[in-house]
DNA sequence: GCCGTTTCTATTGTCGACAATTCGAATTTC
DNA sequence: GAAATTCGAATTGTCGACAATAGAAACGGC
């Protein structure tokens, strides 16, 4: 008999039927929990513990961590192990200085070389979204921010600047949900990503960047405070083992 | 008797008496090789053969194989393996745009923030390094090439900022190397860099913001002729298995 | 009671084995 | 002759085993 390569009925119950190669699911799991710091920050994160955890072995575990390491999600000393990556502010405010140029830059270029539909695209995309806004959780909410700056750097043409961009992303996810969270209505996002749109639209290139700068100097303005909630979250919510 | 963890006595020759650890040496060297293109584009990379001429098991292979796929130096397919990247001008051009505003925001922040003292160091650093060009390989003046950048964006103050530039330059490493033996002289960025550094000296951040492009530019006008001088050489030199 | 050793235990690093998949070549079919 | 098929060899995916290392605990000297 064939051993079976992945115990389909798994952890608990059944969204079975789900013939996803372990090797990628594995990376995905272990990188969702990174960024959300299912981990806490700098803790060492045990190998057999978390293989057990997701009914594998060490192997795949061990590749997606060093996958996640180059992502800056994981820590890593040798002989020492995997360690969850730190939660301070200093990152969150370097980020976002790298953040905001390459923003400027992705909207300039996207001005620069999307036509028209794709640009209409973007502002009814966004409207829709604003109208559904209610309806949904903060989590979805989060999503489409992120979708909003990751759309822009792909109308750029150039896949580098998306690509990096999109790292950025998943490094500083867990601060932008705070922040969505703690503001909720989130209207000031709306309106701004609205009239960036829209100056996309008219092609007006400097004040569509300078609109991106400000958009993002905001959060940063309170990032402490924003670093601080975060971190009360990741002590406080047990929820998860 | 304790199982002999690494044959120190290596593939040929004794550089032995070395206790690097096999994990970090393996990513160090297959980076190394990927660098460089030892590895046609588009190649697929044999684990086993890789394994061997390294020495190792599969099991370290893979998990610097892993590491590089989010470096961009390696491509991965499961089930299908890992690739050596592509190598095309495109790619190169993009990275060059980033490049260009990252190393503009890397002057600005340094000028904004470096201390006379630490300006005054990359002056003379540079001024000796000129002064000994000619002693130099091709691969040491690339090596002081990319040197000259990195000091910058180390003195940034933004850490994310800098490893984001060093992802780059190990990326580009190859065709700046052909550039720099293309030119030989490299007389031109000699003086670009002079006229940077000076120009940070004197606290003129606009000045050497723009001298940054322009020297980034003049690399990427000639990218295309570059990028094909350096497929020849891929494909010609078979100087090492 | 505190600091430096020593011993023991938990965890990581690497390996070889084997199943599952893919690749390539030979073969057949149209 | 070209395209599809079949089958065998090569390669990858994952596992369990065990040595080497680090970390903790027990011990002893002061």
């Amino acid at each position: 008999m064939l051993r079976p390569r992945q115990s389909n009925q798994d952890n608990n119950a059944a969204l079975a039927s789900k013939p996803i190669k372990t090797g990628p699911r594995v990376y995905e799991e272990i990188r969702r929990m990174a960024m959300d710091y299912r981990f806490k920050p700098n803790e060492r994160i045990n190998e057999v513990a978390l293989a057990a955890r997701l009914n594998v072995s060490r192997s795949p575990i061990r590749e997606a961590l060093q996958r996640l390491v180059t992502e800056e999600l994981i820590t890593f000393q040798t002989n020492r192990g995997f360690f969850c990556r730190g939660f301070d502010v200093d990152e969150v405010v370097n980020l976002s200085d790298v953040r905001t140029v390459l923003e400027e830059r992705s909207v300039r270029l996207a001005i620069q070389r999307a036509t028209n539909e794709e640009l209409a695209a973007l502002v009814d995309w966004w409207t829709i979204t604003m109208a559904r806004a209610d309806s949904f959780s903060s989590t979805e909410l989060t999503a489409r921010d992120e979708e909003f700056h990751i759309r822009i750097a792909r109308l750029s043409g150039n896949p580098e600047l998306a690509r990096m961009l999109e790292g950025i992303n998943t490094r500083i996810h867990f601060v932008r949900k705070i922040e969505v969270e703690k503001h909720r209505r989130l209207s000031t996002t709306y309106t701004e990503h609205s009239e960036i749109a829209r100056a996309m639209v008219s092609r007006d290139a400097d004040r569509a960047a300078r609109l991106m700068h400000d958009h993002i100097a905001i959060s940063v303005a309170d990032a402490m405070s924003t670093v601080r909630e975060g971190l009360a979250r990741i002590y406080i919510d047990v929820g998860q083992i």
